[in-house]
DNA sequence: TCCCAGGTAGATC
DNA sequence: GATCTACATGGG
């Protein structure tokens, strides 16, 4: 259900485009720069690339209507409709988050258009390893050299051809020293440790019916993957919506926010277990990009 | 030149 | 247990 001033979002296919109109919670710049995702570009303001589950994809937004070029229906529902988590009522989730909350009111108030997207597991994944002690545009660096030596060629926008991240398979023959080649440092034997347990995964029912607890202590034995990686993944990756990853940014401006003094990680990630429950990791999205937008200190 | 980046593993106390 | 440090690479 998706409701914006009591209409309904509509979704038409016209001129070969998938068009949605009545579009609420929903603001493509948002989305794609909070920080959740590294493999995607801005064309121009308010419209982006992105490339996702072997598809690429070029998205434009004016106000509530929001354009999927080249696309059809079925594409839609079957990959966009739940990447971009359309069917999941930010309203209602903002609306609680603010009960509970006064304090997250600003945050919220001011990136009010993100959505949590729902990414593959194996790229957020490495790209989250990857992540440790970087740059976000570094990551996206890399993840675009990654998915363009390995991967496949998706599609080109403006001559600028654009490739997906690699198949399990393909990642399987990687080794230490190719990672290497392509500026991971010293966290390419952590990234061949984390395809080695990916393959090894693949051939269970892996993760499917797991308690958070039970997929986080999973992800943990990956040398490389600690706490807050393990968190992203299990956020960004795998649909857990109450994990909380505590980061550099995450730590500033909780503790400007609620406890006012240096406060230890571990404290950080109990309270917002009480204080946001299930809603963890949207409350989390909507202050890493306040804070990291340069909103606070 | 120095310092930091969506951290973690290993050493040391 | 709780703190310290090395780790590759790039940018301010």
């Amino acid at each position: 259900m998706n409701l914006y001033n009591g209409d309904i979002m509509k979704v038409e296919h016209i001129n070969n485009d998938v068009v949605l109109t009545n579009v609420s919670d929903f603001n493509i710049q948002q989305i794609f720069e909070c920080g959740q995702c590294f493999h995607f570009e801005k064309l121009d303001n308010m419209e982006y690339v992105t490339v996702a589950f072997g598809r690429m994809l070029r998205i434009k937004q004016e106000n509530n209507k929001v354009i999927m070029f080249n696309t059809s229906e079925d594409e839609y529902n079957s990959i966009w409709r739940s990447y971009f988590d359309m069917d999941t009522d930010y309203g209602k989730i903002k609306r609680e988050l603010e009960s509970k909350c006064d304090e997250l009111k600003g945050a919220i108030n001011e990136k009010s258009g993100i959505r949590i997207l729902r990414q593959e597991f194996t790229e957020i994944l490495l790209s989250f390893i990857i992540s440790q002690n970087k740059q976000i545009p570094h990551i996206k660096q890399i993840v675009a050299a990654i998915s363009k030596e390995y991967g496949q060629l998706v599609g080109s926008v403006n001559g600028k051809e654009y490739y997906s991240f690699p198949s399990l398979d393909i990642l399987a023959n990687i080794s230490e020293d190719e990672f290497r080649k392509l500026k991971t440092g010293f966290r390419a034997p952590y990234l061949c440790d984390a395809v080695r347990y990916l393959k090894k995964w693949s051939e269970e029912e892996s993760f499917a019916g797991l308690t958070y607890e039970e997929a986080k202590e999973k992800l943990l034995q990956i040398k490389g993957v600690g706490d807050k990686v393990a968190n992203c993944v299990l956020l960004f990756g795998l649909g857990y919506t109450s994990a909380f990853p505590v980061d550099v940014w995450i730590k500033r401006i909780m503790e400007h926010l609620y406890f006012k003094k240096d406060t230890p990680k571990d404290k950080i990630v109990k309270f917002a277990d009480e204080r946001f429950g299930k809603y963890g990791g949207y409350a989390q999205q909507y202050l890493f990009y306040f804070a990291r937008d340069g909103k606070v200190d």
